[in-house]
DNA sequence: ACGTATTAGTGAGGTTAACTCACAATGAGT
DNA sequence: ACTCATTGTGAGTTAACCTCACTAATACGT
């Protein structure tokens, strides 16, 4: 960088907005699920439970990209609030699978509208277009690693 | 858009995105870093006393946006590497200041030259219109809260 | 000038969400 | 039949936060 520095064009560094607003938004996020005693954390369990349920500990660990064993630990909780619920897998007897148990279903189906409006009212300020942009450019960073 | 819902256009959580990255981010970052021994929050608040010094810990909190007994945390262990000094604000005897050292500078150089990288890197596939319009998008966010 | 409230930083201790490593039970391949 | 890989979990660790209580110092009202 020999010259042409000397400006310092502001260059906001993508990765450190993104971590800015991960912080903010969990922060809000935990905040509105704590009438529920919710975590995000397992909250975002519960949705990809729910999105493939019946399913192996070892899947929800892929989709939450985090490592199996600390699926055991979410999985856990969610376990004793009731809202999911270990069963063995039918076709390989060291596998686990968790689905949703009624009650499950129904908090998961209330997370869902609270996190809607939630999200809405965090990124209200942005317009349509915005968000689209934001939720597509986003998608192909997630999609790919 | 009172109808034109019904295809359920999965309407991708904008929140559940940012984690996403958020995470992926953490974890590249991390091993990008991991030659320095610096973790990625030391990082942050390297970056941040930069900008700033020589200032007090209660402004890096704010900048950092977290509490200001975690700043006393991430600024021992800075310190504990030479990479910033702590000095008595002359205008206020409560109050403390940090600066960089003069290896806190270097490093913070590298590490910023490394970071740049790494962004790039992880940013690779977006066109240059998307990384900015995603700046600037995540810039309103960040501004606002 | 004096007493009270406020502010800056930190010690002590707790929490959350991750991690690794080791292991038992099971399954799969030769 | 033997070896090797895979599934989930116990045990223990870490990073990055937090709150609460405290000291030292400043600011403010009368």
């Amino acid at each position: 960088m020999p010259s042409a520095r000397a400006a310092a064009p502001p260059e906001p560094p993508l990765g450190e907005l993104v971590m800015q607003v991960a912080r903010g938004l969990r922060r809000r996020f935990a905040a509105t699920l704590e009438p529920w005693g919710v975590t995000p954390h397992e909250s975002r369990a519960l949705r990809v439970i729910g999105e493939h349920e019946p399913t192996r500990l070892g899947v929800v660990a892929q989709h939450l990209r985090i490592a199996p064993r600390s699926v055991t630990d979410v999985v856990d909780s969610l376990e004793a609030r009731g809202f999911v619920a270990r069963e063995p897998d039918p076709s390989d007897r060291r596998a686990t699978r968790v689905a949703l148990t009624t009650q499950g279903r129904a908090v998961l189906a209330e997370l869902d509208a609270a996190r809607r409006a939630d999200h809405e009212s965090y990124f209200a300020d942005l317009s349509e277009r915005d968000r689209a942009a934001l939720a597509r450019i986003l998608g192909r960073l997630v999609d790919d690693r």
